[in-house]
DNA sequence: GATTGGATCGCCT
DNA sequence: GGCGATCCAATCG
């Protein structure tokens, strides 16, 4: 029996509450060498409003475009020269907000995870946005994609307290680095760090 | 048209 | 802890 697939009335609210929200919830990517899943431990939110460090701060361009599109699809962009990262579209159409998926705990399909990743512990496979995209098979494909549907698709998971989620500031930015809009799960060995 | 810097990762010291 | 890889979108830094 799997989980129905989270509604988009799920991801249209605060980008923050969003964030904590998705805490808890289930990953899912199928292809055709076999499914892929994991609990999403850490997140970060990305605001329209007053928050530099999101790609859509400036207004809509080619790549943020997804962002200011319906709430509960794909924002897949690719960084570095080598990797993919995975978000999610919350808010109400137009905003243009979303929150980057940057750890899960893997749950389903952990030697194929193994295969992409070429690692063996089960803590490098996805404790990390590029991490995990490589794990999961996601990248630019799956860009505005309806994340009811598979191939990728999120589900309710694990219930998480209030008091299990710890709110720090974003990693990797050089703006807007004071602002608490990290989440993750409390001594959860999958977070990033 | 050219430059710049990036929501990262893995290897090196 | 530091740094290079490597591509691309945004900006003209």
């Amino acid at each position: 029996m799997k989980p129905p697939p989270l509604e988009p009335s799920f991801y249209r609210r605060n980008t923050v509450s969003a964030a904590r929200a998705l805490l808890g919830t289930l990953l899912c990517c199928e292809s055709e060498d076999g499914p892929a899943a994991g609990i999403i431990v850490e997140t970060e939110a990305y605001l329209s409003r007053n928050d530099p460090a999101c790609h859509a701060s400036r207004g809509p361009t080619r790549r943020n475009a997804p962002m200011f599109g319906p709430p509960g699809r794909a924002y897949v962009y690719f960084i570095y020269g080598s990797h993919f990262c995975f978000n999610v579209v919350t808010a109400s159409p137009g905003v243009g907000e979303a929150v980057l998926i940057r750890a899960l705990e893997p749950v389903e399909g952990l030697e194929l995870m193994r295969r992409r990743r070429r690692r063996t512990r089960a803590a490098e496979l996805t404790s990390g946005p590029g991490k995990l995209c490589q794990a999961l098979g996601i990248d630019g494909r799956f860009n505005e994609h309806d994340l009811r549907r598979p191939p990728l698709w999120i589900a309710a998971g694990r219930k998480i307290a209030p008091a299990a989620v710890v709110s720090t500031p974003r990693i990797g930015i050089s703006r807007a680095v004071d602002r608490e809009l990290r989440f993750y799960l409390k001594d959860n060995r999958y977070v990033s760090r």
